[in-house]
DNA sequence: TATGAATGAGTGTTCATTCAT
DNA sequence: TATGAATGAACACTCATTCAT
């Protein structure tokens, strides 16, 4: 069940050069560095100033010119979905890790509590990744299925490992989780407390 | 049960009875109408243009200048943070109708579907609410016991007629309506649907 | 020949409200004094430093802030119209005042003298208004036909009187002295004389 | 008459032999390439963008990095003036060209449309034109004696001729054609037209 | 030496807020 | 008191120019 996952992590995305070591061009170290530099500050500061922070406060927060800013994301708007796509490559890639080294209910549990960030982060800038998701629908659609396919994969794990109850949905699950954390009147504690809830209610009764 | 209903209109929101020089209140008429006439402008504005409209476009929404919408919100956050109030009031009077005028059990569905409405309302200007909350927690926290106090009243009683399964808790119902609706992906077909699952699934087992 | 005159000044074009001295609302003096301190300023800078000049120079040139300038001419394109417009303006005015207070020879050479006025304030701007001219083609349309007319008031009435050569046409003359005035290697005093060599081959041969 | 051609070509400009360590010059070669590149990108670039374009897209379009651009050219200036240069160059070599090769009559007509496209050129970036007239003054003045020499070179020849009518002045033929070119509402096809109409006007009384 | 990443001042434009009318 | 004109800080974005690689 483990060899199911095809899930790519969005490494590729970062103009890439990954390989020069001593060869030809060591080009673009620093500019790698930037982008990641970026995506990083702009995360603390959706996280600080809500989604609508200004592209000067995250080249700031970045310690970078807006130009630089600008020359990896010509719209502000590019720096939402990256972000955001980001957050998917690391949800997908926690799946893969988690089922790799866990034992089927411990990696489900730790993924959930993974999504949950995830959600939570989502929330930071729900409106601005409306907009994106308008521009760009595909953005949504790709992003549900990388989504999903991280999930079955932790999910069916643990259900066929006789962790979970039989009569429960992945899907269903995720759909509710997600949603839980958009409220606006969610604290981050709260969410703790509902995630252990719920992951007592998906043990198969005993 | 409707003698339950301790929660109050908003009406009083409005700046009262201070100016009242010698007669009875023709000048006040006048600040009440435009008073709400602003709110359902926002209303409209922000359902439109989302929570970043500008004041200048509610002001031309509600046919007035700029300077009448400040005389009644003096900062922006105010509008939104009425408009929220506003919300829950019609929340917590749309409980008091039900009850009044309807049997338990549709009572229940009236006001579940007026809860999705509200809900679908506040994704709206999720990112202004937050601010609001945070200038003023109590706003939060005022709001939540008022519509916590506004369920248990359609809720208990649906549930003391027997007509909803007793292993319930109406709180966490609404937890779960409530962020479902918060979902950026969820169009308001699919709120509706998964709304008639949900009515559904609280039925008592036959 | 001088109730041909059709032509309008573009006074129309300000925000009117020209009659207000007692009775309703003095309301907008300060607009249109704006409005007037707007255009000029955009002309004084337009010629010190181009047409490329910034909104925020021509804005502190008049005195007043970005948002007055915007308030009045929401696009920068907005400014190099209503400069074009005015100065197509000035010198349908200047046609009607000079049939109105001079001889035909004088009137005609004054009148050419404000055209090179005009001529040489469009070279100023010439990029800009080729823009405004893509955006709005009527405009290009409508000045030359005004200009036409003007030049058609003071030319043809100068040609009845015998105070020019009848095999010469009025249009073909502007042409010239228009696109002479275009030269970006032409200085203020050339021009000038070349207009005298201009104006004494238009005489009729003696 | 030829001999009377003491104009050079700009091909001097290039920054000249100063490296050329030992042997020819290879590297030069290179050099020399570039330089020529970089202004045919730079005219393509202004034709298409105006003379406003970006340094940026001259150096893509030449299929270089924009620090070679700034070898060349250390300010955004020197291109405008480069190319410039060259059109003056290409104007005079022309009428080396044409003198060598052709019949007095058709060497001016050839010439003359030479010029047309010249005038038509320097309309495009024409303010950029203006702001290197004024940091070197010595440009404009130069780039008039080399024209009026070329001119002179193809039209007394013409003149010598009896090609052309005797009352007429090369310097004055040109002024007008000139700026004839620069007028904003100008066409291509009218240019030509009118480029016609002045060559037949051209010919002496038969 | 060529490259293109980084810089940051500058541009057009918007909008919450103030204030003269 | 209502109006909307004025204000200016802030924003997204561009581009000439510099500099590390």
């Amino acid at each position: 069940m483990t060899d199911q996952l095809s899930v790519t992590t969005s490494a590729e995305k970062v103009p890439s050069d990954v390989a020069g070591s001593s060869s030809g061009r060591p080009l673009r170290a620093d500019a790698k560095r930037n982008y990641e530099r970026l995506l990083a500050a702009a995360r603390v500061v959706f996280a600080e100033h809500g989604g609508g922070a200004s592209m000067e406060a995250i080249a700031k927060q970045a310690g970078v010119g807006v130009g630089t800013l600008y020359r990896h994301f010509p719209k502000r708007i590019d720096v939402v979905e990256a972000v955001y796509h980001e957050d998917v490559d690391e949800l997908v890639a926690a799946a893969e890790r988690f089922v790799a080294e866990l034992e089927p209910w411990p990696a489900l549990v730790a993924w959930l509590e993974a999504f949950v960030r995830y959600a939570r982060s989502k929330r930071t800038f729900l409106s601005e990744l409306h907009e994106a998701f308008e521009k760009n629908p595909e953005l949504r659609i790709t992003a549900r299925e990388r989504i999903e396919g991280a999930l079955s994969v932790v999910f069916d794990r643990a259900r066929a490992a006789g962790e979970v109850r039989s009569d429960l949905d992945g899907i269903d699950l995720m759909q509710l989780l997600g949603s839980m954390c958009m409220s606006a009147t969610l604290t981050s504690e709260q969410s703790a407390r509902l995630l252990l809830v719920i992951e007592d209610g998906l043990r198969p009764p005993e």
